[in-house]
Parts: structure tokens; C-alpha cells; sequence
DNA sequence: CGATATCCTGTGCGCGTTCACACGATGAAC
DNA sequence: GTTCATCGTGTGAACGCGCACAGGATATCG
């Protein structure tokens, strides 16, 4: 009586048993309409809720998904985030997050054994990078299990974006303006994006015939395009840069911009992710677009399916990124380019 | 014997009750060494877990937090999200999340219902909007609440960062490099925290004896400072303006550039947040810098003294913004403003 | 050696819910 | 009028754990 009202007292007030209660609440039928809204009345006026706690001791269901995922402010990770809160709502469940300063083996499988201890039923790892997969399989416990961005070579279900074609597209575009080869600032080595990205950069490059110049490689910060900027301002033959994603690009054309290399008539530049701001960038980006609210959606529902089923569908979904043009690609040829650029204005805006 | 082993397993394989198990657990003393060792032992040869579900059926008590917040990739709700997971990690808690598409009564009420369900023993509401917070007395139930960035008149514990403060330094800043007045591009209407900055910039102003131009608003997003910016472009008196974002002053830069209109030459620029890009804007952006994780370590240790003390300490605690100044502001003087620009290269970089 | 204090361990119950089953009432069929 | 199915509802037992209390073992002292 004194804390929340349980299922007892709603019985009494109903004047019927606890069990049918819980019929009612459950919508199991084999309940008359009269006592049913009887029932109702009861738990309208006591302000009754189940208590998932006891509900989940029997059950053994707790209703909740853990999330992994690095506590980093990087796009991606957090609009998968969002997307998959939503899918989870929407399907049912609760998601419990555990942030991560890095993705190592240790980090991670502390993560997986407080979800674990959570009782929850299944976890989505937004974990970009390569070293942790192996780890999960040995701490997974028999928890489902779905990477996001993740795993290539473990058999774990995973929702990623195709990385490859996206650097491919980018890349495909550099050189179809004319681009004799396409430089690339790189993520950090150890994330499989920025590796599946060198990789669809390098094949487009040898497919067109075009020479590989170094990789250059950031960390996915302004700062780091910045850095890279700096080194490409001085290469005379860098006329095209593919950066690994927009922030990068960002510092990158900072760089250039205090070099005195003009975007897009000297140095045509592209990103990857299309974050919101990249239309706002000086000039507006050309990025290729990553469409994460599917993500998180594709590997909610995947992950239900596993929880349910229980059958290892080990299936792989992949989604397919979007090459997006605005003012900071042009031709090589330098008065089209000019022209191009101070014609148009304001273009780059998204509708 | 067949799913997870519980309690008496342990018990059974170390010879004793389960209650010394349990004794064991939590660490309450009045075992002896080598019965606790016997115990310990059992534990790790089962892989023992205790069922949390069990342990909060009978102890009432979840060690879960539930964090509402927005579906925003805005920088201040996400970095404020990971300083409170990280700071409920040490705490002991788990943090459950409820994300909303708009922080309206109803869809705060809601969230807040999903969570009392799930038995969260306190709530941390990350709602920089107004409309909430009267909702929020009423759907309660009870239930200790922290908002964060909130609730300006309701008597709810609340976490701030000093706005007006924040809104006046960069306003006596832009005064102080000889600007005659300063325009100013506010957030949404409906967002205490544009609310506060609005108010800071006017306040500076009016001390300064300095008029009070026509106020810009937008929407947070780079499009809508780059509209803003389109139209201030027009005006020649704009010589100073301060966005209430970072966000937008990447807009409004962008728009600047277009029309022609030099930063800092021309124009003085000051945005607010200092995201971790705005050091490689073009130029580097003045701004205002705050202090997420300090924000979600303040509010989460105020909520859990909420809960654990279950006195209404109705603390207020304010966080103190602080001013980084780039080269996106310049004094007033053409000359001196175009030699300091020309000469300074990439000191904008953080350290 | 016995009594008392101290330490350690076990028993039983309750938490709020679901599940398996039993029960009574009602009506139809013979 | 008996039998049987059907529907609606109640009863009792789990689920895994913590708490209060009982009780046995051991130590301390007279």
C-alpha cells in the first residue's frame, strides 16, 4: 500500500483475481467485457503499472538492447544512435547505452559484461574498428549480437554501409573531371571504414589506370585535414583530394585556403558522411551521403529477428551510399572551372 | 540447471546457503575467509551472474537513469549525453535513453511514462526548450529529475551553462575591438538557451550605450545562418555579429564570402559552443566554449544525491562559459585588420 | 567443566508477476 | 436429466534474490 500499487490491489479494488489482472494486461482474451472494463477502471484510478522487474524475473525477458558505442561526436556514430533508439522504441524495447573511450578487446567485453549483467537480450556494437570482433565472440556469452560498421571477416551478423563503392564514387567522379589521379587523406588505420575506403580509392585508381600517389592519413579531425592540407599545398600534381570525411575535408580546405590554393579551380576536393554542415562549407562540399537512420533501423531489425528467433542468421546488410556534387569538385581545366565558380551562387544550399 | 545458474547452484557447488552467497555478493561482512574463498571459487567456476531482475524485484531499487534528450546531432546534447553515460559508468548506474523528435509536453510526458515503467530511479531531462518544464511537475510521479539546460522558472535541480554570460562576453568582445554596435543571429525562440544568449547580448549592449539592431533568428542549422548572413550582407553598419552557434556562424561565414564581405576584415564573427570544428572554419572561428562533460558529471552526481538523499536540494548549479578568440573578429580599423589577417597563419589551431 | 558471548551459517518468507492447471457455471446435445 | 464441451475465472507454484530471525559452532571466561 504504501509504494506503487501492485497487481494485488488492482485485483481487489476489481474485485476479481490477480490472474485475471493479468489477463487483461496481457490482452490474453477469455475475459468477459464487463469484468474487463472493471479491470481497467481499477487501474485507471490506482494508477497502476506492471512492474518489469517482477515481469522480467519470470519471464526471463528484460525488454531491453544494449548499444555499444564510442563516445566520440563523430556523425555516424551518433545518428546510428538515434536511429536505432527509435527502431527500438517503436519495436518495443529499451535501450541501455555504454559508452566506450576506445574500442580495444578489454573495453569492450567490460562493456558486453555490464549489458550482460543487465540481462539484456541483445546488443547492437556500433564498433567501427577492427580489433574488437574478435573479442566479442569470446565474450558474447550467447547474447545476439549485431555489428554496425563492423566485422568483416567474423561471421557476426552486421549492418555497414558500403564503404568501397562509396570511395569509388568519389573517386570516379575526381577523375572523370579530368584528374590525372586523385590524392586521399585517410582515417585513422585501424577503423574499417577508413581501410574499405583506401580500398575503393586504390581500385577505382588502378581500374582507370591512374598512379597511386601516398596515402595520407588523419585521424578524423579538422585538425588532421588541416595537417594533410598543409603537406598536399605544396605538391604542384595534387589537383584532386578525396578525404575520408567531412571534417577532414573541412581542415583541408582550410589549409589550402591559407596556401593560397583555390577550391574547386586549383584543388577539387571531396568528403564523405554529408553532414549537415557540408553544404555550408566554403565552398560547399562534395560528399558522399550515408544514410544512418537506415542504418540503425536495419540492424534494430536484424537484431530483433536474432532475439526472437534464436537462429544465427548470419545475414549481412548492406546499404548503398550516394555520391553528392556541389561547388568544391570541378574540371581540371582552369577557366571552366573560374567561371563555374563564380557563376554560381548559393546553389550548394540542400533542398 | 538449464539456463543461466542462479543462486542455490553456487551455493550447492560451495557446500553452503545460498544466503552466504549472498552475503558473499554484496560484501556484508560475517564470513569466514575460507567459506568466502570456497564461495568466490564457485562463482567463477559457474560463470555466476546475479539476476538483476530478481535483485530489483526485492530491493526496489533498478540502478538505472534514465536520460530523455533529443534526436539532435547538435553538438551540446550529444557531448553532454557521454559525460553523463560516463559519470553514471562510475556511479554504478545504467543509463537507459529515451530519445524525442521535439521536447513537446506530450512527447516528455510520454518518455517519461516509458521510464517510470522500466523502473528508473531518476531522470536526467536534457531539455533546452521552455515547454517542457511544466509538464514535467505533473508527469513525475515522483520520480527524482534533474534537468539539464532547462526550466528557467520551475523550482526543478537544474544544470546550466551561464548563457547570459557567455551571449555578454562575446558582445563586449566584438565592443571592445571598436565595433559600434553588434547584430546578433538567435536560436529558435522557443530554447532557453537562445533565450539567455539573446538576453546576454542585449544586456552588454544596453551598458555599452551601444543600439540595439534588428534581431536575426534561425533555426541552429548552417542553413539558416547562411540566410541570416545573406541578408545581413546587405547591410554596411553590420560590421560585428554574433550567432548563437557555431553551427550558424559557419552559415553565416559561408553567406559572407558569397557577397563578398571579408572575415574578419569587414566583418566580425563570434559563434558559440566551440565544437571541435570550429578551430579550422575559414577563418577560425571566434567563439564561446563550454564545458559538456563538465555539465553531465555536475548533473548526474546532483541526480544521484536526489536519489539516494531523496531531499528536494533544489540546487541550481551554473557553469561558467568561456571565451576563445580566433580570427574570426578583428578590430574595427580596415588597415590593422588586414595586416593582423595576412600575418597570421594556422595560429588558430588549438594547442 | 559449564555458562555466556561471539561468530558464522541456515531457514523461511516475501517481492510482483506469469504459467499450468483446476474449478464452477452455462448452454447444447442426446 | 445426464453428459460433455466451452467459457470465464480462481488457485497454487514457480522465478531468483534479500531480509529477519533462528540456531549451531566456536571462543572466552569464571
Amino acid at each position: 500500500m504504501s509504494g506503487r500499487p501492485a497487481m494485488t490491489d488492482v485485483a481487489r479494488l476489481a474485485g476479481v483475481s490477480h490472474q485475471t489482472v493479468s489477463r487483461v494486461l496481457n490482452s490474453f482474451g477469455g475475459v468477459r467485457q464487463t469484468t474487463r472494463l472493471r479491470v481497467l477502471a481499477a487501474i485507471e484510478e490506482l494508477g497502476y503499472r506492471p512492474n518489469l522487474a517482477a515481469r522480467a524475473l519470470v519471464t526471463g525477458r528484460s525488454h531491453t538492447l544494449g548499444l555499444v558505442t564510442m563516445d566520440t561526436t563523430l556523425y555516424g556514430p551518433i545518428a546510428t544512435l538515434y536511429g536505432i533508439e527509435r527502431a527500438a522504441r517503436e519495436a518495443g524495447y529499451f535501450v541501455s547505452v555504454a559508452t566506450l573511450r576506445s574500442i580495444d578487446p578489454p573495453s569492450v567485453g567490460e562493456a558486453l559484461t555490464r549489458l550482460a549483467e543487465q540481462a539484456v537480450e541483445g546488443v547492437i556494437l556500433i564498433a567501427p574498428l577492427a580489433s574488437p570482433t574478435d573479442a566479442v565472440a569470446t565474450m558474447g556469452r550467447g547474447i545476439p549480437l549485431v555489428a554496425v560498421e563492423g566485422a568483416p571477416d567474423s561471421d557476426l551478423p552486421a549492418v555497414t554501409v558500403d564503404q568501397a563503392a562509396g570511395a569509388r564514387a568519389a573517386t570516379e567522379h575526381l577523375l572523370s573531371l579530368g584528374h590525372e589521379t586523385v590524392f586521399h587523406v585517410a582515417g585513422p588505420g585501424d577503423w574499417l571504414e577508413a581501410q574499405a575506403r583506401v580500398a575503393g580509392w586504390r581500385r577505382a585508381l588502378a581500374e582507370a589506370g591512374a598512379e597511386v600517389p601516398p596515402l595520407l592519413s588523419g585521424d578524423w579531425t579538422a585538425r588532421s585535414g588541416f595537417e594533410a592540407g598543409q603537406t598536399l599545398a605544396r605538391i604542384p600534381e595534387a589537383t584532386a583530394v578525396f578525404a575520408a570525411n567531412d571534417d577532414m575535408a573541412l581542415g583541408l580546405l582550410r589549409a589550402l585556403h591559407e596556401r593560397g590554393r583555390r577550391v574547386p579551380e586549383e584543388v577539387s576536393v571531396v568528403g564523405f558522411d554529408d553532414i549537415s554542415a557540408a553544404a555550408y562549407f566554403t565552398p560547399p562540399l562534395t560528399t558522399v551521403h550515408q544514410d544512418f537512420d537506415e542504418v540503425g533501423r536495419r540492424s534494430l531489425a536484424l537484431l530483433v529477428e536474432l532475439v526472437l528467433a534464436r537462429k544465427p542468421s548470419a545475414e549481412r546488410v548492406v546499404i548503398a551510399p550516394e555520391l553528392v556534387v556541389r561547388q568544391s569538385t570541378a574540371s581540371r581545366t582552369p577557366r571552366r572551372a573560374a567561371a563555374r565558380a563564380s557563376g554560381a551562387v548559393g546553389s550548394g544550399a540542400p533542398g
